[in-house]
DNA sequence: AACACTGTTAACGAAAAGTTAAAGTTGGAG
DNA sequence: CTCCAACTTTAACTTTTCGTTAACAGTGTT
C-alpha cells in the first residue's frame, strides 16, 4: 500500500483524482497548496508526490525542492497545465522525475505511478532471469529463447534486455521512457526509433506463438500480452 | 539433496508436482492448505518453499509471511493462477522470491528451483577442484583433463585457471570481466586477447566431446555448456 | 489534411571474437 | 651461467555480431 501525497489547489478536480486513485488500491492525502504541501509532508510519510505546478501561496517546484530537501530521493510528478510551455517544466525535470499535462488519461497517470513507484522501490527481482512466454521459455542471462521443440535463437544484448523488461511487465505496460532510459540510458528521437527497431525483431522471433503479441500503446510503450 | 515444502491444495495437482520433484532428486513433502503448510514447516527442516497463492483457510502470501518470520531467508516460489492480476503478486513484497503462472512448463519449475537454490546456498565452491564435463574428468588442482578412454591431457597454469572458472559457472555465464580479474588482475585489450586465445585452447582439447559446447556471449563473456 | 508516431527493411560501420603464428618470457636442466 | 622447452603475450588478419541510421510505408490523432 503506497501513500501518496497529492498536492493540487483546483478542490473538485483534486478529490476526483484523490478518489480515483484510492479505488486503485493507493493510501491519498489531498492538500490544497504549497504551504499545506510541505507541512503535511513533514508531519507524515510519503512514497510519492503529485504536484500541481500553477498554485497560489508556493508553486509546484518551490514546493519540490522543499520536499527533495527533506528526502532527496523520492519521486515527483508534476501536473502541468497544457498552456506551460514545454521548455519550462523540462527545465525543472529533476533527476527520476516526471511530469503529466492536464487534462490527462486517469489511466495513464496510474501507468507512469506504477511504472515509477516500481523503479524506484520495487529493484524487482534482477535475479529474475527466467521466464516462460506461450510456448516459449526465456533464459535472460544466457539471452536464449526456447521453443517447446527445443529449438533456439540466441538474442542480441539490446534485444534480450527489452525481452526482459517486457517481461517484467507481462499482459501490463512497458513505459517508452522506462525502457528508453533502463537501455539506452538516454531518450531521443534515435534511441525511440532503435527500439522500435528491436520491437519488430522480438516481434519476428515470438511470431510462432500466436497468442504472444506485443502492442503498441501509441504515445505510451509497448505492452507483452499472452492470451490465455 | 534438497528439502522443498510444497504447499497446494489441489491435491491431484500437488500430487503429480510432488512425484516429478520426487524424480529429479528432491525430497518433498506436501501439504494440501496453508495451516497444515505451517505446522509441517515448524516441526521440519526445508530449504524452499513451493506455495500456492490461492488456498483456502490460509493464502500463499499470509503463510509466507509466517515461514518468514521463522525462517527469515528462505527462497519461495509462489504458484498463481493465470486469473490472478499479475501486478497483485509483484504489489506483494516479493523481496527475493520468485513466481510462475500455472500451467507451467515442468521443465521450466525445475531451472528456477535450481536457480534459486545454487544463488542461496552453493555460494560457489571455490575450493572445489575435480569436475565432469561431458565424457572429460578434469582436476584442476594437476591440471590434467582425462577422457572416458583415460587419456591425459596436462593443461597449463592459465589454461586450467580458465577452464576451472568456467566450470564454477558451468550452464550459466562466466563474465569476461570477471575472468579476467581474477586469472590476469587486470582487464585490458591484451589481456582480453589472450584470453581468447586461451578459449580456442580449451575448445580443442574438449571439441572430443560435441555435447561439450564452449559459448560466446557476444559482449559478456563465454558459456560452458554440456548438453545432457 | 497535417502531423506525430510506428512498422519494416536494409545497409553501414564499429566492436568483439576466431584463428594462427611469431615474438617474448620464464624457470629449470645441464 | 647458458640454453632449451614450456608457457604466455602480442600481432596480424579474418569472420562474426551488433547497433544505429536512413528511407519509405503505414497508422492514429487532432
Amino acid at each position: 500500500m503506497y501513500r501518496i501525497l497529492l498536492v493540487e489547489d483546483e478542490k473538485n478536480f483534486g478529490s476526483v483524482l484523490k478518489e480515483y486513485l484510492k479505488m486503485n488500491a493507493f493510501e491519498v492525502t489531498l492538500c490544497e497548496n504549497g504551504e499545506e504541501g510541505i507541512k503535511t509532508f513533514t508531519a507524515g510519510k510519503f512514497d510519492l508526490c503529485i504536484i500541481d505546478i500553477m498554485m497560489p501561496k508556493k508553486d509546484g517546484f518551490t514546493l519540490s525542492a522543499e520536499i527533495k530537501a527533506i528526502q532527496k530521493d523520492i519521486p515527483i510528478i508534476f501536473l502541468t497545465a497544457r498552456s506551460m510551455r514545454e521548455d519550462m517544466v523540462k527545465g525543472y525535470k529533476l533527476g527520476a522525475d516526471d511530469y503529466i499535462i492536464k487534462p490527462f488519461d486517469s489511466e495513464l497517470l496510474l501507468l507512469k505511478i506504477k511504472a515509477i513507484l516500481n523503479r524506484h522501490y520495487n529493484q524487482v527481482n534482477e535475479n529474475q532471469f527466467l521466464y516462460q512466454i506461450g510456448q516459449f521459455t526465456f533464459n535472460a542471462k544466457l539471452r536464449s529463447l526456447k521453443d517447446k521443440q527445443g529449438h533456439e535463437v540466441k538474442l542480441s544484448p539490446k534485444e534480450a534486455e527489452l525481452l526482459n523488461l517486457l517481461c517484467q511487465s507481462i499482459n501490463d505496460v512497458l513505459l517508452r521512457e522506462i525502457a528508453l532510459k533502463k537501455i539506452w540510458k538516454e531518450e531521443t528521437y534515435f534511441t525511440g526509433r532503435s527500439m522500435d527497431v528491436y520491437i519488430v525483431k522480438l516481434r519476428k522471433y515470438l511470431s510462432a506463438d500466436p497468442s504472444i503479441e506485443i502492442n503498441n500503446l501509441h504515445g505510451n510503450g509497448y505492452s507483452l500480452m499472452v492470451k490465455v
